[in-house]
RNA sequence: GGGCAGGUGGCAGAGUGGUUGAAUGCGCUAGUCUCGAAAACUAGUAUAGGUGCAAGCCUAUCGGGGGUUCGAAUCCCCCUCUGCCCGCCA
């Protein structure tokens, strides 16, 4: 949700703002709703406070033995009109709130302009990727000539962007997400956390998913909705609170599964893991103060960029153009890995600081000390990492031609029992 | 799934139709006292919105929604959450 009244203030900056990401004026219809609003608001309690008073005059009138009747027949009068006022400032009250809740977040000033993902900026690099080699082995082939990766199985049991995942594969990714979590935990100072995942419409509403990405989506049948990723219980978390300034910074961390239709996908990334349905990620969320997230921000990047240097990925770190960038997202960082088979690197992760826009729709607030006010937090996540396109990354990278074997990352060695190579079983 | 009991301010806990946004206690903040502290005393201490240059005034909120009434924390209905009992179940 929106400020109304720095909107109100200052219309301009937000078309501005809004008309990077290539939207037309918006705040004409907003401001002339918001004033219609306002207005039915005001006259509405007026009539309220004269009921409250003419109530009162009726009790006092009572109590002495008169006779109240005047008094009554006014108030059945201001009845019929309230009801209508309100159901007036109801209808508009809905419209507005309809209109803002589709508006994404304003952009940074440093967010670069652009149309597409090819105005995207890098901003550096780690690693060395073994470019030019068009023959590079797919995470598909690896692990199906492993007997370790089934597609086939998975489509019979789910359907199409499904995976089942044996033995030695199975075990990486698992040993993946492990050593993703304790890093986080016990180097970058998140606590983790076991979510639930399945959530309530409020909750998707307040980290943005609804309304407006409602097809992405997978609802129950009780109205519950299957988390897309672990962001909105995380974020979440604080919602409807007033949280203590002592409390801030809050980082937490949640390796869970995330469901996403992928409705506007189709076609894309068809073959192998890169899409699915359902995918693995260890996600991190910070609440801040204002003042701190863009702070906050770099130091999440670094935290995510930290796993994939572990593993000796290599890896770009790019900023999302103004045309790009996620509808919660004030600033976005788009972590890629090198996929050989790709020949090019494709994301890995995505750092948002989402300001004051999440915090507002879920009512998260905190108070400084001393102050009479409470303020909106900022919330920011980031993927640290997708899990399971780590693995396709591990599988690749660290491929074996000589015996269709993948070698096990330094760090992952003690999350493998002491394997440090997975190869096919001899029959 | 069935039944019973509940959900009131930061916490505890009154309040069952009429200045109750809400007693009282605790906590917290400021002041008095003190060399300082404790104790005691005094005052203050919810959130959101509207309106106003401002002081302020007004509206709404006692889990959520709807209803009855001139008037609802108090009565009625639905939902939700918590506790307990029964049933079922990983």
């Amino acid at each position: 949700m929106h400020d109304l009244k720095s909107l109100r203030e200052n219309p301009a900056f937000y078309d501005q703002n809004w008309a990077r990401r290539g939207l037309a004026p918006q705040t004409p219809a907003i401001l002339e709703l918001d004033e219609k609003r306002r207005k039915l608001q005001t006259e509405l309690q007026t009539a309220q406070n004269r009921r409250n008073e003419a109530s009162k005059e009726i009790g006092s009138v009572k109590s002495k033995g008169g006779d109240a009747a005047d008094l009554m027949a006014e108030v059945a009068a201001l009845k019929d009109r309230m009801a209508d006022l309100e159901a007036q400032e109801q209808d508009a009250a809905t419209a507005l709130n309809d209109l803002l809740s589709a508006l994404p977040n304003m952009l940074a000033d440093d967010v670069p302009d652009g149309a597409d993902e090819n105005d995207n900026v890098e901003i550096r690099r780690f690693g060395e990727p073994k470019t030019g080699n068009n023959a590079a082995v797919d995470h598909v082939a690896i692990g199906e000539n492993l007997g370790m990766m089934d597609f086939e199985a998975a489509a019979r049991v789910a359907g199409a962007r499904f995976v089942v995942n044996k033995a030695g594969i199975a075990r990486l990714q698992r040993a993946l997400a492990q050593f993703m979590l304790d890093t986080h935990t016990t180097e970058h100072g998140y606590t983790e956390v076991d979510p639930p995942l399945l959530v309530s419409t409020d909750v998707m509403y307040g980290t943005t998913q609804l309304p407006k990405f409602r097809e992405d989506q997978f609802e129950t049948t009780d109205g519950r909705w299957l988390v897309p990723t672990a962001e909105v219980v995380l974020t979440n978390l604080v919602r409807e609170q007033i949280l203590d300034d002592s409390d801030l910074p809050l980082r937490y961390t949640a390796m869970t599964p995330c469901f996403r239709k992928e409705a506007g996908s189709a076609g894309r990334d068809t073959r192998g893991i890169i899409r699915q349905h359902q995918f693995y990620k260890v996600e991190m969320v910070s609440i801040v103060r204002p003042e701190e997230s863009e702070a906050e921000h770099q130091r999440m990047v670094n935290c995510a960029e930290n796993i994939l240097k572990k593993l000796d990925l290599p890896f770009r770190t790019i900023v999302l153009c103004a045309g790009d960038i996620g509808f919660a997202s004030r600033k976005t960082y788009d972590l890629e890995v090198w996929v050989p088979s790709q020949n090019k690197y494709r994301e890995i992760s995505s750092c948002s600081n989402c300001g004051d826009i999440q915090s507002r729709r879920m009512k998260a607030r905190f108070k400084r000390p001393g102050a009479k006010d409470t303020e909106f937090v900022h919330t920011l996540n980031g993927s640290g990492l997708a899990v399971g396109r780590t693995l396709v990354a591990v599988m690749e990278n660290y491929y074996d031609p000589t015996d269709g074997g993948i070698f096990v990352p330094e760090v992952l060695k003690p999350y493998m029992g002491g394997v440090s190579k997975i190869v096919k079983a001899s029959s």
